[in-house]
DNA sequence: GCCAACGTTGGC
DNA sequence: GCCAACGTTGGC
């Protein structure tokens, strides 16, 4: 059963269109070690939102892990853990982080709890919950 | 651009 | 091992 995460990124230096013109992409440059252990954690088909930080502050798509456990590639002291990743679709409407801070049932979740944690897991309700304000 | 939150560093 | 200083992140 696949896990669910949500990334985030800052647009103007790493956007949901860049992901998507490379097809596949490395998610590099954590240096944070919560963060990392959740990027350990991540399996292959693990289902990961996109979010967009400093800028925009949405979620803007969905994207699945396509390689896991391996090294940040741009870490030369091969302590810090990264993943691939594969957009798989863009939401049909972004949610961002004002409706998700307005909905009671997200108020528990990583994202809102620890606003500095740029890789977040998600329980699978929460995801649900997201899907469908992203359809609504 | 500001500042709060949080992690890390370094002096003791 | 404690804690103050500092740096970074990210919402506003």
């Amino acid at each position: 059963m696949p896990q669910y995460w949500l990334m985030k990124s800052e647009p103007f230096k790493y956007s949901w269109d860049d992901l998507v013109a490379e097809t596949e992409g490395v998610w590099d440059g954590v240096r944070n070690h919560s963060a990392k252990l959740n990027l350990r954690a991540m399996g292959v088909g693990d289902q990961c939102f996109f979010y967009h930080s400093r800028e925009g502050l949405e979620i803007v798509g969905i994207c699945e892990v396509s390689v896991a456990g391996i090294l940040d590639p741009t870490d030369e002291t091969g302590k810090w853990a990264a993943v691939k990743v594969k957009p798989m679709r863009k939401l049909a409407k972004p949610v961002s982080l004002k409706q998700i801070k307005a909905e009671p049932k997200l108020a528990d979740c990583e994202l809102v709890r620890l606003s500095r944690l740029s890789v977040a897991k998600i329980t699978p309700e929460e995801w649900q919950v997201i899907c469908d304000m992203a359809e609504g």
